[in-house]
DNA sequence: GCACTCTTGCACGCTGCAGTGCAATACTCC
DNA sequence: GGAGTATTGCACTGCAGCGTGCAAGAGTGC
């Protein structure tokens, strides 16, 4: 799996097939401009005179490069979830490897928690909440490239602590969403409803995500005496 | 503390105050129909022209009665926070009674996945983390009515619960969110980005409150030799 | 250096929408 | 039934903001 370290890089693949320079500067500017107007603004609140003083580029440019309004909007999320994907992607490499469950959750809930209450991930979490009606498509891709995706690996990674008995799993993709909301639910919810830069101490954050580590371990932790009174599914 | 059966009152004491029935009448008509545009298209999105024609009134007749859009925008929160601060606080009134504690939290738990999940809230929620950074002092206080109450309504109960060494709680503050979005956090996230018209099966609503219930319980079974091994508060 | 392409600046049309003014009308209360 | 008050309809102002047209200028690749 592949770890690089330059985390700079955009994927610029199929977007700046048209290699004139220009092209390519003004729509970097753009996007970055853009994705700050709309993460701070939302999709209405937007108003594209604003994106191209704030990206230095004529506001015909927007038209020229990327399109009108909708067509910006798509980019910027395109982009920005490529970026989601990839940090809910690298939860997973981190889980599996060791034998020692409760250091390699640990790992992964202070990492997981990070990830989402110090970046953007907030914001276009908003954002996408805020404009599900507007943009179904967007708001559902998002949840399963990003948060879906991130239960995903926990229940894969739970499944296989069950199956070498380090933990005593019944229904792995429950189990994941819990361990997902355990480790961030509460900092999360109380993300969404506080203004940016009322951002909670980092600390209590990664208190809560070792707590819910915590709690998720007691409640399955293999019955010592090998008798798993496990039952049907309810 | 007043249990008042009659669910259907409105606190129009200091709304009525200028008892014309025409402007009751009005303002009623309004805060309805703007509670509906409101919610499904948000601030930004909302205009005051189909909000006076959906609610039977000449536009002007917003601003004789309500003020201009920001007043309207409050008005209709002002009462939506108050009808899920009541539901909020419902929560607590049905836990700490019985020794039971099993069945109680499973009933609160019921009681709450369904109202969060069922009614007006998750679009009050949408709209409330939506607009957080024009009225962050609405979001805030949304915030503290209702999703912390509730916390705050379990702590309490688990607090007792382990007083009365029915349960083993070490921070019930904590303890009272981890429980929270063992019940609905995953079901509540998932219903912020999917498009209303969605709704997932309540019956899998349900599944997951009564598992999050059960992994709780696990957890916090109070050990049975009496031996709590409790370490200071952290 | 030259042909080519993209960007720029600016003006403009157009639409949607918040908020106002006013005279006619309907309602309410006594 | 009459005085007082709220509502109505409608026209109107003002403004913000999307999207376009065009000609001049700057950058690019060869």
């Amino acid at each position: 799996m592949p770890t690089d370290d330059d985390g700079a890089l955009k994927t610029e693949l199929p977007t700046s097939a048209g290699t004139d320079p220009r092209v390519v500067r003004s729509r970097a500017a753009l996007l970055d401009a853009a994705t700050r107007h709309f993460l701070e603004h939302g999709y209405l609140g937007t108003n594209l005179d604003d994106v191209a003083r704030r990206a230095g580029v004529a506001k015909r440019t927007i038209y020229n490069v990327i399109g009108d309004k909708q067509a910006l909007f798509r980019a910027v999320l395109a982009e920005a979830m490529d970026t989601a994907e990839h940090y809910s992607s690298e939860v997973a490499a981190n889980l599996g490897g060791s034998t020692d469950v409760r250091a390699e959750l640990h790992d992964a809930a202070l990492q997981l928690a990070r990830a989402v209450l110090g970046g953007r991930v907030v914001p276009l979490r908003r954002l996408l909440v805020a404009e599900a009606h507007r943009f179904p498509e967007l708001a559902d891709e998002y949840y399963r490239r990003a948060p879906d995706q991130v239960m995903r690996s926990l229940a894969d990674a739970l499944q296989r602590y069950d199956q070498r008995r380090q933990l005593q799993i019944e229904d792995p993709v429950r189990a994941g969403e819990q361990l997902a909301f355990l480790i961030l639910g509460a900092s999360l919810d109380r993300a969404m409803f506080l203004p940016a830069d009322t951002h909670e101490d980092p600390a209590l954050v990664d208190e809560r995500a070792r707590a819910g580590v915590e709690v998720f371990l007691r409640a399955h932790q293999p019955s010592e005496h090998g008798t798993n009174r496990r039952r049907a599914d309810g």
